[in-house]
RNA sequence: GGGCGGAUGGCGGAACUGGCAGACGCACAGGACUUAAAAUCCUGAGGCUCGCAAGAGCCGUGAGGGUUCAAUUCCCUCUCCGCCCACCA
C-alpha cells in the first residue's frame, strides 16, 4: 500500500460517519444504554490539550461501549454564558452573541476534525433561548419551592470586573478570571438554597462507589459536617445572648472569654453599653477592608475588647470578658465563638496576646498548657460534677447537660453555605423576576419564558448589571397588577446553567419542557462522567444538587446524576497551567496538519495515566506517529507470502499472545481506566507480529490477529482503524463492529521461567510447568548446577515457593 | 494553617493481592539498506566497580528508620512538588 496520508483518511471517515449518521442514538429499550458524558467546554475560541485530553478519553469510552453492544449517549455542548464573552464586547466592541457564536463555530470545527463520535444532532449551547429558556423555567420552580430566595449579602466584588463573585470564585483574595484583587460589599443577592440538601449531598456518597476516594473527600471536607453544640451565654446586663457553635461542649468550663466575628450584629446592638465603641466600630471597618488572606495570612491575632460588655459562663457561673477580632468569620456556625485558651491554640495565642487567663480542663498525658494549647483527648479536671470523665465522652454528657440546664442544644452544622447565583452582568441567563413597588417580587410567567437578552445594551465595563441601559428590558408591567414594574437586571452564574445540560442532552431540542421525562429515565444516570479534577467541588456539587431537585419535580427518577467519575488530570506547560492570559496555550492546530488526529490522540492517550497531571511536551509524538505508520504497514506484511509455514507452536504462540492482549486492553478500559498501559500491550501485539515470520503460510492465523489488533486500536485511533478494516474487505464500519472476545484458556502459559533467589539476591532461573507441585520445584531448583553450587556446604533455613511468582531461599 | 494527591533511569511512564524494579515509548549509541541523507528494519543500554571478554560484585523507586525470607508496594518520622480550601470554633 501507498504510504499513509493521513489528511485523506480522515477527511474520508469523517464525512462518511457524518453522511450515515451512525452516532446518532434512539432510545431502545431492548438494548442497554451506556451515557458517556464529558464536562461541555467554554468556547474560548481555541481547544487546548487539556480538552483533547479529555474528549480523546470520552471517545474511548463511547466507542468501546458502542462495539460491546450498548446503545451509546454521547454529545457535545457549549457552556456560553460568561464574563469572557462580555470582556470581548467591551475591549473588542464585538456584540458577546456574535463572538461567542464565532468561538464555537471555530471550536466544533476542530472537535470535529479530532473525530469524536459525538451525536451532533443534540448539541446544545447554554447561551440558546432554546436553553435558557429552563434554565429560567427551573429558576422560578426553586423559587415556588422556597430554594431561590434573596437577601442582603457580604459579597466579594472584584472591582475590575464588576461583578459580584462566589466566595469559590475568589482564590487567594483575587477574582478567578480577571486575578485582580477583590473586596467586599453589601448587596441584595439572589441566593439557592442548596443549603436543605447538606446531608443528603453527604450521604449521596454512599451510593458513589463508582467515583474517586479523593473527590469524595474532598466534597465531605467542603460540605463539613460537624457536630456540636449551640449554647447561650447572656450578657450582663442585658436580656440578650450571645449564641455560639462549639464542636467541644466538653471544654465548656474552660472557657474565659468570648470572641464575636467584627461584623457581628451584637456590636450594634450593644452600641449604647460599649464604652469604646468608637474604636471597636473601627477596628470592623478595618476587617472589611482585609481581604480572606490578609485576616488569615497575618501571623499575629488581631483583636479589641468590647469594654463594658461581659457575659456569664453558664457552667462555671463567672463573668467573663468579650472581643471582637476577626479570626472569627461571619459565615460560620453562629459568628462568635467561645474561647478555650487551654485547650485551642488559637484562642491560647489569643489569650496570651490579651492577658486573659487560661483555665485547664482536660489533663491529657503531655498537656502543658503553660507552654501550649492541649487540643488532644484526656480527662476532665476543673469541671465541677465531670471531673474525671474521658473527654471522648464528655462530648455527649456535657452536651445533654447543658441541653438540660437549658443553656444550649446539641446541633449540626455545615461549612457549606447557600449558593449566591446573581451576577450584575449581561451574558447570562436573565433572573426571571419582576419587582413591583405593589406586589413586591413576582416570577414572569411560564408562558412568556425566555426573558431574551435585550439586543439595546451598553458595553461599557463600568457600573452594575449592563441590563439596566435597555429601557425595552427595564420596563414591564407587573404580572400580577400590571402596573408599572421593573424587570430584574441581574443575570444567572454560569455554574447555574451548567447544573442541567446532562438532563438536556437526553432530549435536546424539546420547546415544550426542560426535556422529556420518558427520555431521561432512560438515559439518566450518567455511566461515565470525565472532567478535571478542578471541578471536584464546585461543578459536582452544584449539579448533584440541582439533580436531585429535579428530583422532587417528579422529572427524574434517579437520586445521582453521575454513577461513575473519571478526573482527569491538568495538562500544564513548564509545571503551570495553560491560560489564555498566559498566552501558553498549546492548540492541536499545532499538530493536526502534520500529524493528524489519530496520532493526536493516541500521544495524549498514550503519554501518562489520566488521572495524572501531564506536563505538555511533545517530545514523543513522533513515536505515536511511527507507530500509526508501523499499524499501517502492517497490512503488507500480512499479506506477504512466506516461504516457511508456520508450526502449530508458532501459532499457538502469537494467538496466545493475541487473547492476553484482548483481555488485557479490554480491562484497562472497561475497569482500570489505563490507556497507557492498553496502548503499550497493544504496541506489544505490533511488535509480536512483526517477528513472526509466517504470514500468509499459516491458515490465516496471521491476518486474524491484524483484524483483532485493529478493533483493539479502533477506539484510540479510529481513522486509521476504519480504513484499514475496509481494506481487509469489510463493508460495516470498525466502529460499529463486536469488541473481539478472549479465550481465557488461550491467555494461560503452560510453563513459567522462576527466578530462584538465595538470602534476597537473585542467583538463576528455571523453567517450570505452571502447574508443578513444592515438590517438583524443589527437584528442578536442585537440579540446576549454577544453583546447587551456590547451594553446596550451606545450610538451608527455608525454601519459599511462590507459585509460578518466585523461589527463595534462605541458607545459613 | 487545614484537606486531597504526588515523587521510580537522561525523559514520559510500567510493576496483579508484598515476590525478577525499569514493560511500552522518547531521546541516545551501534549496525543493515543508501553514492549520501531521510524513512525503514535490526541490536544495545539504570548507575558504579572489577574484567580483554563471557561475566562477577555492589548500589539503586524523594530522605531516614521499622516490620518481613522478601518492600516502589505495609507502618512511623521528615523533605519537596501540585491542586483545593483557608484562622471552620
Amino acid at each position: 500500500m501507498a504510504d499513509y496520508n493521513h489528511l485523506e483518511v480522515e477527511k474520508k471517515w469523517q464525512k462518511k460517519w457524518a453522511d450515515s449518521a451512525i452516532f446518532e442514538s434512539k432510545e431502545d429499550s431492548k438494548k442497554e444504554k451506556y451515557y458517556c458524558l464529558e464536562m461541555l467546554p467554554y468556547p474560548s475560541g481555541n481547544l487546548h490539550m487539556g480538552h483533547v485530553r479529555n474528549y480523546s478519553i470520552g471517545d474511548v469510552f463511547a466507542r468501546f461501549h458502542r462495539m460491546m453492544g450498548k446503545n451509546v449517549l454521547y454529545a457535545a455542548g457549549w457552556d456560553a454564558f460568561g464574563l469572557p464573552a462580555e470582556n470581548a464586547a467591551i475591549k473588542n466592541k464585538i456584540h458577546p452573541a456574535k463572538w461567542t457564536k464565532q468561538n464555537i463555530a471555530r471550536m466544533r470545527e476542530q472537535l470535529k476534525s479530532l473525530g469524536f463520535s459525538y451525536d451532533w444532532s443534540r448539541e446544545t449551547a447554554t447561551c440558546g433561548p432554546g436553553y435558557y429558556k429552563w434554565t429560567q423555567w427551573f429558576f422560578i420552580k426553586m423559587w415556588e419551592k422556597g430554594l431561590a430566595f434573596r437577601k442582603s449579602a457580604n459579597v466579594n466584588w472584584c472591582p475590575s470586573c464588576q461583578t459580584v463573585l462566589a466566595n469559590e470564585q475568589v482564590s487567594n483574595g483575587m477574582c478567578w478570571r480577571c486575578e485582580s484583587h477583590t473586596e467586599h460589599k453589601d448587596l441584595e443577592q439572589w441566593f439557592i438554597k442548596i443549603t436543605d440538601y447538606s446531608d443528603e449531598l453527604l450521604e449521596g456518597h454512599k451510593r458513589l462507589g463508582g467515583w474517586p476516594e479523593q473527590v469524595l473527600s474532598m466534597q465531605k471536607n467542603w460540605i463539613g459536617k460537624s457536630y456540636g453544640a449551640e449554647v447561650d451565654f447572656k450578657i450582663s446586663g442585658t436580656d440578650k445572648n450571645l449564641k455560639i457553635f462549639t464542636t467541644r461542649p466538653d471544654t465548656i468550663f474552660g472557657v474565659t472569654f468570648m470572641v464575636a466575628a467584627p461584623e457581628h450584629e451584637i456590636i450594634n446592638e450593644l452600641k449604647s453599653k460599649i464604652v469604646n465603641y468608637e474604636q471597636v466600630a473601627e477596628y470592623a471597618l478595618a476587617s472589611s477592608r482585609k481581604s480572606n488572606i490578609e485576616r488569615s495570612s497575618s501571623k499575629e491575632k488581631t483583636g479589641i475588647r468590647l469594654e463594658g460588655i461581659n457575659v456569664l459562663n453558664p457552667a462555671t457561673g463567672k463573668e467573663i470578658p468579650v472581643f471582637a477580632a476577626d479570626y472569627v468569620l461571619t459565615g460560620y456556625g453562629a459568628g462568635a465563638i467561645m474561647a478555650v485558651p487551654a485547650h485551642d491554640q488559637r484562642d491560647w495565642e489569643f489569650a496570651k496576646k490579651f492577658d486573659v487567663p487560661i483555665a485547664e480542663v482536660i489533663k491529657g498525658d503531655n498537656s502543658n498548657v503553660s507552654k501550649h494549647a492541649y487540643e488532644g483527648e484526656g480527662v476532665l479536671v476543673n469541671s465541677g460534677q465531670f471531673d474525671g470523665v474521658k473527654s471522648i465522652e464528655a462530648f455527649d454528657v456535657v452536651s445533654s447537660w447543658i441541653e438540660k440546664q437549658g443553656f444550649g442544644k446539641k446541633t449540626v452544622n455545615f461549612k457549606l453555605k447557600d449558593w449566591l447565583v446573581s451576577r450584575q452582568r449581561y451574558w447570562g441567563a436573565p433572573i426571571p423576576m419582576v419587582h413591583c413597588d405593589h406586589c413586591g417580587v413576582v416570577p414572569v410567567p411560564e408562558k412568556e419564558l425566555p426573558v431574551l437578552l435585550p439586543e439595546d445594551v451598553e458595553f461599557i465595563g463600568a457600573g452594575e448589571s449592563p441590563l439596566k441601559t435597555s429601557k425595552t428590558f427595564v420596563s414591564v408591567k407587573c404580572p400580577k397588577c400590571d402596573k408599572d414594574a421593573r424587570r430584574e437586571t441581574d443575570t444567572m452564574d454560569t455554574f447555574v446553567d451548567s447544573s442541567w445540560y446532562y438532563a438536556r442532552y437526553c432530549d435536546a431540542r424539546n420547546d415544550d419542557a426542560p426535556f422529556d421525562d420518558v427520555k431521561a429515565n432512560y438515559w439518566m444516570s450518567v455511566n461515565q462522567y470525565i472532567g478535571g479534577i478542578e471541578h471536584a467541588c464546585m461543578h459536582l456539587i452544584y449539579a448533584r444538587f440541582w439533580f436531585k431537585v429535579m428530583r422532587d419535580l417528579g422529572l427524574v427518577k434517579s437520586d445521582e446524576p453521575f454513577t461513575n467519575l473519571l478526573t482527569q488530570g491538568m495538562v500544564t506547560l513548564g509545571g503551570g497551567a495553560m491560560s489564555k492570559s498566559k498566552g501558553n496555550i498549546v492548540s492541536p492546530d499545532e499538530i493536526l496538519p502534520k500529524y493528524g488526529a489519530d496520532t493526536a490522540r493516541l500521544f495524549i492517550l498514550f503519554a501518562a495515566p489520566p488521572q495524572k497531571q501531564l506536563d505538555w511536551s511533545s517530545d514523543g509524538i513522533e513515536g505515536c506517529w511511527r507507530f500509526v505508520n508501523r499499524v499501517w504497514r502492517l497490512f503488507d506484511v500480512v499479506n506477504t507470502k512466506s516461504a516457511i509455514a508456520a508450526s502449530q507452536n508458532d501459532k499457538d504462540d502469537i494467538l496466545r499472545t493475541m487473547h492476553k492482549t484482548i483481555k488485557k486492553v479490554t480491562s484497562d478500559i472497561e475497569k482500570e481506566f489505563q490507556f497507557n498501559t492498553a496502548i503499550s500491550s497493544i504496541m506489544e501485539l505490533v511488535n509480536a507480529l512483526y517477528s513472526y515470520k509466517y504470514h500468509s503460510n499459516d491458515n490465516g492465523v496471521s491476518l486474524e490477529v491484524y483484524k483483532k489488533l485493529i478493533l483493539l486500536l479502533s477506539p484510540i485511533t479510529p481513522h486509521l482503524c476504519e480504513e484499514i478494516w475496509e481494506r481487509l474487505g469489510n463493508n460495516e464500519c470498525v466502529s460499529i463492529h463486536a469488541w473481539p472476545i478472549f479465550d481465557e484458556n488461550m491467555t494461560k502459559e503452560s510453563s513459567v521461567e522462576l527466578p530462584v533467589q538465595i538470602n534476597g539476591k537473585l542467583k538463576g532461573r528455571i523453567t517450570i510447568s505452571t502447574d508443578a507441585s513444592e515438590d517438583e520445584v524443589k527437584k528442578a531448583v536442585n537440579s540446576d548446577d549454577k544453583i546447587s553450587a551456590q547451594l553446596k556446604d550451606k545450610q538451608i533455613v527455608k525454601f519459599i515457593c511462590v507459585k509460578n511468582k518466585i523461589v527463595t531461599i534462605v541458607v545459613k
